[in-house]
DNA sequence: GCGATTTATGCACGTTTATGCACGATTGGC
DNA sequence: GCCAATCGTGCATAAACGTGCATAAATCGC
């Protein structure tokens, strides 16, 4: 015998290293644990059996819940750069505040980026951010009901409509389809936009990340305007014109992935 | 006799070092408290027989309340039995029902395994269980909302409550902590058994899935009796006697996983 | 009080489990 | 297509395990 830690504590060292940075190397852990590579790859393998991580060459990592959706399909388009938007917009959530999150692939990579012990409290209308969200410990979160749009993902029925209008929240992170200058944050479905002007009207601050294919562009149903009380999140490679045309109806602009790491 | 502690004393000795250290190795209680191993073994086999710790390979742990393990996590655990049980409980949704889907790691597996184009309106209170459903065009989804409870992963705060006084489910799969055919179904938190017991008086029929090992076990709060509106699918192993005991309470016995393929 | 019964304990036995090692197969980078 | 790292499997071993049994103390019934 060399280890000094019991199986099942091994066990379950290795799930928090795993949570916490996101991979193990079984090399590492035999050394760090004080045992051969063998009782790691056991481990490593009866913990894949069980679910509990997925097993690589070199090592394991961590098992991705609720792989396979629409929305999350839509969030493995371009991650790296919603990833990107997402820290920028993370950063704007503050201890204490109360913030909406709308549906969007994009505020689900915001969810995700949200500090585990981050003091807020959550409200949303969209199930797979509501999942995310529950890993965390810090986050208090509120779920708006009813009937769930399966274009959209999430609720923003009349019920769910009525219940926005009981918020207040500091801050709303929109998702928006179309972001242009003049015609404002618009869209693609009626019942979408509907709920999304209420919510914005009602939020102290309003927070819209934006990919740049989405710049200049309008859909079908007009959220709202752009004013003094939009932060709008760009890439930094943003088209300069767009930038200024933004700026000049007086929204607030934050650039993106500039000055990482 | 070796020892001049008495039995009790013993225990509870082992419980506070338990709680203290988060650990105990059987030969160093041996050592420390001057009987021989045989004895700590089953000292520790009764305490974890009745909860109090959790059986390892070379001395115990302390049993982690399932309130610790978050749903995800209790996702993970006998997933294949879950899924046997899953595939019995999916046979009784038919077309055109409208199903309440309460939340628990086993009613998650039975929403993964809905046929995707099966027409039928199911409410839940689980957002995790929500975003699994959301993939199948099929099912009509209202989402319960309010205040998550972390613990138990869904909205079953009063407000919930409250809104899922207006349903009349024709099935409402339960989750449970526990079943016997005496104590009936139980929850460990107390908001959680209120709202089971709420939405299963409303309901037409009640299943509840049981993995084996919740089987004769009682958590502290009831949720309700078993009863001839019941159908309990249980694992094809589970014990004769509890079937017995569960049928002549007026229970329709499921058994899961016998003929499969 | 005194035999009968239960309870707690230790011991001897065979069984199971956790682990490391040897060896051949697989993987992935180059 | 080669090479080293990594992997899985079979095997050996020691520790830990459960069980049946014996013994001694404690408890009970009368």
């Amino acid at each position: 015998m060399s280890s000094d830690l019991l199986l099942r504590e091994r066990k379950t060292l290795i799930q928090e290293r795993l949570k916490a940075k996101g991979r193990v190397l079984a090399a590492d852990l035999a050394a760090e644990l004080n045992v051969s590579e063998d009782t790691i790859r056991r481990d490593l393998r009866e913990m894949a059996a069980a679910g509990l991580c997925e097993r690589v060459y070199g090592g394991a990592l961590p098992v991705v819940p609720a792989a396979h959706s629409s929305l999350s399909e839509r969030v493995a388009m371009a991650p790296e750069r919603k990833a990107m938007l997402a820290r920028a917009a993370v950063g704007l959530i503050k201890p204490g505040m109360t913030v909406f999150l709308d549906a969007g692939s994009t505020n689900l990579a915001i969810a995700q980026l949200i500090e585990p012990d981050l003091q807020v409290t959550v409200v949303t209308n969209t199930p797979l951010i509501a999942a995310a969200l529950m890993e965390k410990p810090g986050v208090d979160l509120i779920l708006l009901g009813g009937p769930l749009n399966r274009a959209v993902g999430a609720a923003i029925s009349a019920r769910a409509q009525r219940d926005a209008e009981l918020l207040r929240p500091d801050l709303c992170l929109l998702g928006t389809c179309g972001a242009d200058a003049e015609a404002g944050l618009t869209a693609i479905y009626f019942e979408d936009a509907e709920f999304k002007r209420l919510i914005a009207a009602r939020s102290r601050r309003l927070v819209v990340a934006i990919t740049s294919d989405k710049l200049g562009t309008a859909a079908a149903h007009a959220i709202v305007g752009i004013d003094e009380r939009a932060v709008l999140i760009l890439e930094a490679d943003a088209p300069a014109a767009h930038r200024a045309a933004f700026q000049a109806a007086g929204a607030e602009i934050l650039l993106a992935g500039g000055p990482e790491r």
